[in-house]
RNA sequence: GGGCGCUUAGCUCAGGGGGAGAGCACUUCCUUGACGCGGAAGGGGUCAGAGGUUCAAAUCCUCUAGCGCCCA
């Protein structure tokens, strides 16, 4: 074995082995219980990010890796979504190269395009997910395109269309300009914006005055219809029912009314744009005010508008609308830079215009959220960390009507169709002719529904609904999903919705709810920022073990994380070290058949001290794991490993491995190996391939991943050895930093006594000495059996012993007395804060008993410590 | 406007009612037969501020300030 591990080299090794020996896919009705887990279906389109090595390569494979290992039959299904918008985008710009528009080429020939780049491009991210190491089972891959989830999608929406869920309406909709398609809220993100608040006067027409109305987009006014004001609001009074004239159309515009109007913005009076805004447009139905659509789709000005302005794009128009009403003397106040949110599409970033585009179909939701808030509130689904469940049920609350058409090509295409007689309806199989009338001139609806409409139903279309499969048996309601806090609503809540509506069942138990990876300086990265770091690089250079772990290291409480490179590299280092403690255990403990513990009568107090803070680790990440608190498991681990079992427990065996008997060397080699083989099993889920690479050397079974996970032996926690192994530590590091106090080389000639203050502490010595004078680096250690005048000598603390080192006149008197009364000043103030508790009368009748008898138990070794420390100095003089 | 999170060592962050922790960085020493990607010892913090609850508060409550996010 090379004394550095080569994580490369096992990656290439392990995975494709492990994928072909088949141990990734599950079997429905093995007899064992499920547990079953969705992958959030990354984009086709989409290219392995951070985020995903966090929940993918970390979060979910150690969860499934751990669950398989528990013996559950454990199905971790992946995929990929077909991204409408963003998918098309990719494809059309790759026609815009060859000189081609979409259009030109006809719906059918561009979807063809987009199959084909799908089938050349679709798998890059699943062979990138692959290097994280993750353990999915990929005989089941799915892509929400597939002919099964096209299949489940038609099902959902006849369905529904047939409980009068989905309906067709036109009311104003989230338009993006730029992709040209509708958007559903949950895909607009409000944003600030510096802009500008302009206000503006319209004449009344009668000739008695004037009213003053204010706006962000002055350019919608040349849709205006009419003005509104609140109905109380006295300032208005009596001018209801005039009506105000357009400056650049000479109309006149109704003067309407309505509750809705805020009475605190501006001059309470307020122009209504039917056509460009929700809230007009609901105000303008109320009083039966026009529609003027004066925006084409990409955003420019329509016909519908003055000539002047016509072709200009929104924000041309906007200029040259204030420009020309500052002509006309209209223009009352500008307010710049105003700053207010402004939706903008979450795919492309592109500025939402609200508009009226005709026909859209919508899922109405009064039905279907309620069941889906019970979920939550009766706890059957839960999130971890819990504080997400409130943001879930209040955004149900205020959730709206779902817009699901989009205005695209690529997607499911709603499967609705018209005849000329003006009949509609719904159909699971492509129609001959019309269901009413039977009329074979018949049309097909030409948008697609929205992608999340397919992703809602992930959790059960990739298990074969609508057919009743087997896997949709055994595997549904899964068992947990894992996501990122930013797909909560657009994705989680709907899979709530549709899984209770569906399938009767909420669609998982447990909600993980993760941060988002950050740069270092908790900044979101960003193509256009610059700071991207590229996971593919990190398995590169420090490995996929290292990633995850130090990816769990960090993933504390659900926060962000800011991505610290230097937490990757200590988690390659501590790969490192787990590498070398195993070439340490293996050249030492060379034999067949699995590792066996030593009888109990051999075992020495290193090994019962080791074996009970291995229980204590193992216990304390079992627990971390069941709540999903992965950081705490990994500091947990790393704990135990390097501090405990390294730097201790190897240490400490090192007399008998090296200078003992051969039935001595057996069996402190036998507990380190008994110890590491499931100290190996219980970390594998999270590094999965060193561990297999060590593991392997055991040769005890054909691979860790299908071994058992580590069960836990109370029996094997000790405390009588955990406080006879720390009497040694105290002995062993008191030592090491007198020698360090006095600029004595660690391994220099050092010759110390102990008289044992305690019973623990004699049977400590009388057992441990070769083991302290080990590490200690003594050359021996002369056991008292009385206390000695310690004159000449320094007296270090170590419990209640008298521990003693010759200061034999090499030693400089005056370092000697710094060491002492840097001692003192350490004693005196831990004592003050003691002796202050003790001196509290409250303290001693409330608090409990143990409380109260360690403080005691401290002061007492303290004031013998002081003691000595005092006498030292006078010795000294 | 409503909600949520954060503020702890030089840096990045854990912890969450009874002796302030980790990684990195820093100082000093050590080629001791797993590892120098290592070992040993050490320096460094009125746990954002103010009140409150409690025998006891970094931890619970209230408020304030700053930073960030979500929703309207």
């Amino acid at each position: 074995m090379s004394s550095v591990y080569d994580a490369s080299a096992a990656e290439e090794r392990w995975y494709p082995e492990w994928e072909r020996r088949g141990y990734f896919a599950a079997k429905p009705n093995t007899g064992r219980e499920p547990y079953s887990m969705v992958m959030p279906p990354p984009n086709v389109t989409g290219a392995l990010h951070m985020g995903h090595a966090l929940n993918i390569g970390a979060i979910q494979d150690t969860i499934v890796r751990r669950k398989r290992m528990q013996g559950y039959e454990t199905l971790w299904l992946p995929g990929t979504d077909h991204a409408g918008i963003a998918t098309q985008v990719v494809v059309e710009r790759e026609l815009a190269k060859e000189g081609i528009e979409r259009r030109e080429l006809g719906r059918e020939k561009f979807l063809e395009r987009v199959w084909a780049w799908k089938q050349q491009y679709g798998n890059t991210i699943i062979e990138q997910i692959k290097k994280l190491g993750s353990s999915c089972d990929w005989t089941r891959l799915r892509f929400t395109m597939d002919e099964g989830l096209a299949r489940a999608v038609r099902t959902a929406f006849v369905q529904m269309y047939g409980d009068g869920l989905i309906y067709r309406g036109e009311r104003i909709v989230n338009w993006c300009p730029r992709d040209t398609t509708a958007l559903s809220d949950s895909e607009v993100n409000h944003e600030d914006v510096a802009g500008e608040l302009v206000t503006f006067r319209y004449d009344l027409t009668d000739g008695s005055g004037h009213l003053d109305v204010a706006t962000t987009r002055v350019e919608t006014m040349l849709g205006d219809t009419g003005v509104a004001v609140h109905p109380d609001d006295e300032r208005h009074r009596g001018i209801v029912g005039k009506s105000v004239r357009h400056p650049f159309t000479g109309e006149s515009l109704p003067i309407v009314a309505d509750q809705a109007v805020d009475p605190e913005f501006g001059t309470g009076a307020l122009k209504i744009t039917a056509a460009h805004d929700p809230m007009d447009f609901e105000i303008a139905q109320r009083h039966g005010l026009p529609l003027r659509n004066i925006l084409t789709a990409q955003a420019r000005i329509s016909d519908a508008a003055p000539e002047e302005f016509r072709g200009l794009d929104r924000y041309e128009a906007r200029g040259r609308v204030l420009e020309r009403l500052r002509e006309m003397g209209k223009v009352v106040e500008v307010v710049r830079p105003y700053i207010h949110a402004v939706g903008h599409c979450y795919r492309c970033n592109t500025e939402i215009e609200p508009w009226l585009s005709g026909k859209q179909w919508f899922v109405s939701v009064e039905r279907l959220k309620g069941p889906a808030k019970k979920a939550a509130l009766d706890g059957r689904i839960r999130f971890w960390p819990e504080r997400w469940s409130r943001p879930y049920v209040q955004w149900l609350d205020g959730l709206r009507d779902w817009n699901i058409s989009r205005q695209l090509w690529w997607g499911h295409r709603i499967p609705v169709w018209y005849c000329p007689k003006g009949h509609e309806f719904a159909a699971l199989e492509d129609p001959d002719g019309c269901e009413q009338c039977g009329s074979k001139d018949i049309e097909q609806d030409a948008d697609v529904l929205d992608t999340w409409f397919s992703s809602q139903l992930w959790p059960f279309s990739t298990l074969g609904w609508p057919e009743q499969t087997e896997d949709l048996e055994f595997f549904y309601p899964t068992s947990v999903l894992v996501t990122g806090y930013e797909i909560l609503y657009l994705w989680v809540t709907r899979m709530v919705m549709s899984g209770l509506y569906f399938m009767k069942e909420e669609p998982f138990r447990d909600v993980v709810i993760t941060g988002l990876v950050r740069d270092r300086f908790g900044k979101p990265m960003h193509k256009s920022s610059g700071n991207v770091v590229d996971p593919l690089d990190l398995i590169a250079k420090y490995g996929a073990d290292a990633v995850r772990f130090g990816l769990l290291w960090m993933a504390t409480g659900g926060q962000d994380i800011p991505l610290a490179e230097e937490t990757i590299e200590a988690a390659r280092r501590f790969a490192n070290k787990i590498w070398n403690a195993g070439r340490l255990v293996l050249s030492v403990e060379n034999r067949e058949g699995p590792p066996r513990l030593p009888a109990e009568d051999l075992w020495t107090v290193p090994d019962r001290w080791l074996l009970s803070r291995h229980q204590a680790c193992l216990a304390e990440v079992d627990r971390a794991l069941d709540e999903f608190r992965f950081a705490e498991a990994v500091q947990t681990i790393h704990r135990f490993f390097w501090s405990e079992f390294c730097d201790w427990g190897l240490e400490a065996a090192k007399p008998r491995l090296y200078g003992g008997s051969e039935e001595e060397r057996r069996a402190a080699g036998g507990v380190l190996c008994w110890i590491l083989e499931r100290t190996l099993r219980m970390l594998h889920p999270i590094m999965p391939f060193v561990t297999e690479e060590i593991w392997q050397r055991f040769g005890v079974g054909e691979s860790i991943m299908v071994a058992a996970w580590p069960g836990q032996i109370p029996g094997h926690r000790d405390e009588d050895a955990e406080r006879s192994f720390g009497f040694a530590e105290e002995v062993v590091t008191a030592i090491r930093r007198f020698r360090k106090a006095h600029g004595l080389k660690d391994t220099g000639p050092l010759a110390a006594r102990i008289h044992p203050g305690t019973d623990l502490e004699d049977s400590t010595i009388a057992a441990l000495r070769p083991e302290i004078e080990r590490l200690a680096t003594l050359s021996a250690l002369e056991v008292l059996d009385h206390e000695v005048d310690p004159a000449g000598c320094a007296v270090l603390a170590a419990g209640q012993a008298q521990l003693l080192v010759a200061l034999a006149g090499v030693l400089d008197p005056e370092v000697e007395r710094a060491r002492l009364r840097k001692g003192q000043a350490q004693v005196e103030a831990e004592r003050a804060r003691v002796e202050a508790k003790l001196a509290n009368p409250d303290f001693l009748a409330k608090a409990p008993r143990e409380v109260v008898e360690k403080e005691r138990g401290r002061l007492a070794g303290l004031d013998e410590e002081a003691a000595a420390l005092r006498a030292q100095l006078e010795e000294l003089g």
